[in-house]
DNA sequence: ACTATCACG
DNA sequence: ACGTACGTGATAGTC
């Protein structure tokens, strides 16, 4: 016979572990589902690591039922489940039922008495039991054949720690039945025993390993080590004896249960795939499809056909002009990231349910054939249609690279973007997604499907898989975005969409596609001086500590400069001490090691990040085509990416000299336009504070002004420091201010930071006033909105923990305005960027960063695009107050500050 | 794949 | 009592 194995859940403690080290997760319709999540995901762990083939959950009744009503005042003090966690509770069980896993309860009985019960009931030489709870309580369970495995996460990875009796011997120095004692003696808030007052973990673990139980200790108690815990023993025997009542796991309830009950069988079937898909749990989906349940409804292109031939080819466009909707996706050859058009590789188009195509590049089809045929439905139909016709897709501005950067088109949807609009805090707007999330049909995505093989060249391989995923991604472009636009609609948020972010998209494709010139031989230079710079230091380093270590390992560093050299620090992070800057600095004075340790720090970033790193992104063509994404940030940003052109060193001065490296073009000059203060301006504009907007109005100077009033002293007495501490405050009120973050900004305490939070209320009342509605609007309706109607979830607010709600809140204070200020500069740059080729001029945006674009101008261009870029910067909305853009030129991007 | 650090607005 | 400023991305080290 052979052994069996059974895995039994402690239902409501997995879910509570799953709910607090889950993120805040909510499907589409706005319920709560991390700890669902979370607990499935931790079931399916165990299950598969267990090789379990038995397996039940155990709940409680009702957390209000306890085993004995004379302790019931103990217990009843324990902290209600939050309403989200409580809210849950059904649901997993819904789930389990749909899986045939059975639900223990009875009522009367805690899960604990259930687990203990079965547990030892079930435990043989033929039944190898595990229990897996996030309760340590349950290690008194421990036994021959009984296993407790407990999960602990930290920093999001859970690991599961296993205890048989001697491991629990090892870790506390008591057998399990010991264990008992131990938790009585120290009690345990959070399971509301009480212990005896004074008696602490170590003190428990060493009188019971020591004496075996608290009676025996008793006993001896004239022998009991620290004698005020004897003296408290004696005092509080009672507390002691209630304790071990309320610790002890009864193992004896009267529950029918058999082993056999609980084998596994038909886990994986169709009510419970329809609950995952319900729950919009798409990473659950595959496992039932591995385990044979076919997944109902799935969306496959009927008919989806490959085309070669240049011939059909041709019919197929045709065919397109026919149609008011069509779904297309373009692949563009992958080579050569150049200014120069690249050719189109294979096309796919839906046209309707039975007519989707993949026009794959041929000898005989070849990629002019291509890019003619789509620009001729692109065009043909806006001329044919007077735009009315819409073209779907999704990452449009890939695609667009197969033209030249001017292409422009009026009914070009891009359906990521309208994704992210709808909900910018998911990290990818792929096929799968939006079919999971607008037509509720859990399709393979790419990865399933090619695995980490390029689309291209599995589809010039000729397979299937690639061509299907081609499919995929025009007909979901097309079925959904009708539903999609319907949202937007509804939202608001269409004019967003429209008028700002289709229009951005041929704006940062341009920039891409331009790129900006980099010196290479000036770059080579810089690298070299840092090399030197940084053999000399590092040989000092290793002089002066008397060893060689590597000093960019965090975790060798702090070795070296707490253990070795002694030098006082505190530590700070999980695994260890930390040597982050502001830490080093402080201790900079005092250990000139540590000075030059800061200064390695530097070089080496420099160097590495941005000497060497930039190096290996130029083209062919002497410029640096990075991306610009559009569907990243939370606030409705763009981000940069390969290389980050938004995060080039500028504060220090050495650290600037690399933007000597970026130069404009020969004939040309840098066109340098940043806003100013646009985050303050546009705080003072939707709060409609009057002293701020006055001030604005009379250009007084902001920081000085928040000086004069926060420390009570005339404008003209405030001096440099208490401005600098002004603008810490101004910048806090942005980031939605906390006396905390206040206080640490500027090296002050809390009540310090408080005190200068509250006069700058008192001073700018109509900010409080907005902030406080802010917060309150997203408590209400769960998000907040720009000035252009941009929207930003934030589940985190009603989040019952403290740490998160809070966040939430400074979230709910700053994403309007960091989001206004997005949308404002995304204006901007369409105005500018129509001006520009409306003027017929040759200069182009290159580079935005948050509130600065910079602009290649051919030097006869520049001084008209100096004005401009400050007009249509400064006019991209009608705020209460001004906006006000500075404008610069020069050789280098360096030159240009 | 995750952490620590540091570059920017 | 809790314990953080808002938004990003790249690199090197570690597991």
């Amino acid at each position: 016979m052979s052994k069996g194995k059974l895995l039994l859940i402690d239902g409501h403690s997995i879910l509570s572990r799953a709910f607090y080290g889950m993120p805040m997760l909510t499907n589409s319709e706005g319920k709560h589902l991390n700890a669902v999540y979370g607990f499935l995901t931790i079931m399916f762990k165990v299950i598969d690591d267990e090789e379990a083939d038995h397996f039940a959950v155990a709940f409680d009744v009702s957390r209000k039922t306890f085993r004995n009503d004379i302790y019931a005042d103990y217990k009843g003090t324990r902290k209600p489940m939050p309403e989200e966690l409580h809210e849950q509770v059904p649901l997993i069980q819904e789930v389990l039922s749909a899986m045939n896993i059975p639900i223990l309860t009875m009522e009367g009985y805690e899960a604990d008495d259930i687990l203990g019960t079965v547990a030892k009931k079930s435990q043989s030489d033929s039944v190898e039991v595990t229990i897996l709870s996030g309760d340590r309580d349950l290690l008194q369970l421990a036994d021959e054949h009984i296993k407790i495995s407990i999960p602990k996460t930290s920093k999001g990875r859970t690991e599961v720690y296993n205890y048989y009796p001697d491991d629990v011997k090892n870790e506390w120095g008591v057998s399990p039945l010991e264990f008992i004692d131990v938790k009585a003696l120290m009690g345990d808030t959070s399971d509301n025993i009480p212990g005896v007052p004074s008696i602490g973990e170590k003190t428990a673990k060493a009188i019971i390993a020591e004496y075996g139980s608290i009676e025996n200790a008793v006993a001896h108690v004239s022998e009991l080590k620290p004698p005020r815990a004897a003296k408290a023993l004696m005092e509080h025997y009672d507390m002691a004896e209630m304790s071990k009542v309320l610790a002890t796991i009864n193992i004896n309830v009267p529950i029918s249960f058999s082993f056999d009950d609980a084998e596994i069988s038909d886990m994986y079937n169709d009510k419970a795939l329809e609950l995952m898909k319900k729950f919009e749990f798409k990473s659950l989906v595959p496992r039932f499809q591995k385990n044979g349940v076919s997944t109902t409804n799935e969306y496959r292109p009927e008919n989806l056909k490959v085309v070669t031939d240049p011939y059909l080819a041709d019919v197929v466009f045709k065919d397109a002009l026919e149609y008011s909707s069509v779904g297309f996706k373009i692949i563009p050859e992958d080579s050569g990231n150049t200014n120069e058009a690249r050719a189109p590789k294979a096309i796919a188009l839906s046209l309707c349910n039975d007519r989707n195509y993949v026009l794959v590049c041929s000898e005989r089809l070849g990629p002019d054939m291509l890019k003619e045929g789509i620009y001729r439905i692109f065009k043909g139909s806006e001329e044919q249609q007077g735009g009315r016709k819409k073209f779907f897709t999704t990452g449009l501005k890939s695609q667009l690279k197969i033209f030249s950067e001017d292409f422009r088109a009026e009914n070009i949807y891009d359906l990521e973007i309208a994704a992210y609009l709808l909900n910018p805090l998911k990290d990818s707007y792929d096929y799968e997604d939006l079919a999971a999330d607008y037509l509720k049909l859990q399709l393979p995505s790419k990865a399933e499907l090619l695995g980490k093989e390029k689309l291209l060249d599995a589809l010039l391989e000729g397979r299937r898989e690639a061509a299907d995923v081609m499919g995929y991604s025009s007909a979901v472009a097309l079925k959904s975005g009708p539903e999609l636009l319907r949202r937007l609609k509804e939202l608001k948020m269409d004019s967003l969409y429209k008028d700002i972010e289709l229009p951005l998209i041929y704006s940062l494709n341009s920039m891409e596609m331009t790129g900006i010139k980099i010196d290479r031989e000036s770059l080579k230079s810089y690298a070299e001086l840092l090399k030197a710079q940084i053999d000399e230091v590092e040989v000092s380093i290793y002089k002066e500590v008397g060893e060689e270590f590597n000093i960019n390992s965090p975790k060798q560093l702090g070795e070296i400069l707490f253990g070795k050299l002694h030098i006082k620090g505190g530590k700070k992070t999980k695994t260890g001490y930390s040597t982050a800057a502001d830490v080093l600095q402080k201790l900079a004075p005092d250990y000139p090691v540590v000075n030059r340790i800061l200064r390695y720090r530097t070089l080496t970033k420099l160097y590495s990040t941005y000497a060497v790193g930039l190096d290996s992104y130029i083209s062919d063509d002497g410029r640096i085509h990075g991306t610009f994404n559009q569907t990243i940030t939370a606030t409705g940003r763009i981000s940069s990416t390969d290389p980050n052109l938004q995060n080039i060193p500028v504060r220090t001065e050495e650290g600037k000299e690399i933007r000597k490296v970026f130069v404009a073009k020969e004939g040309c000059v840098f066109a340098d336009a940043d806003y100013s203060q646009v985050e303050l301006r546009i705080l003072a504009s939707m709060s409609g504070d009057e002293k701020l907007i006055n001030a604005y109005k009379n250009a007084v100077d902001i920081h000085s002004l928040t000086a004069s009033e926060v420390f009570h002293v005339p404008l003209d007495e405030v001096t440099p420091e208490m401005r600098r501490n002004a603008k810490a405050v101004n910048f806090g009120i942005v980031y939605g201010i906390s006396a905390f973050g206040l206080g640490e900004d500027l090296s002050i305490d809390r009540k310090e930071a408080q005190s200068y939070i509250n006069k700058y209320f008192e001073t700018y009342p109509g900010v409080k006033e907005f902030l406080d509605s802010q917060v309150a609007h997203a408590k209400e309706n769960g998000y907040v909105l720009t000035l252009f109607n941009r929207l930003r979830p934030i589940p985190e607010i009603s989040s019952s923990n403290f740490m998160q709600r809070s966040f939430g809140e400074r979230v709910a204070m700053n994403s309007p305005i960091q989001g206004t200020a997005a949308d404002i500069m995304k204006l901007a740059m369409i105005s500018v960027d129509r001006e520009l080729r409306r003027q017929g001029l040759k200069s182009r945006i290159v580079l935005q960063v948050h509130d600065e674009l910079l602009l290649e101008c051919p030097t006869d261009e520049a001084e008209k695009v100096k004005g401009i870029l400050k007009e249509k910067m400064e006019n991209a909305a009608k705020l209460k107050v001004k906006l006000i853009a500075d404008v610069n030129l020069g050789d280098t991007w360096y030159d240009c500050h």
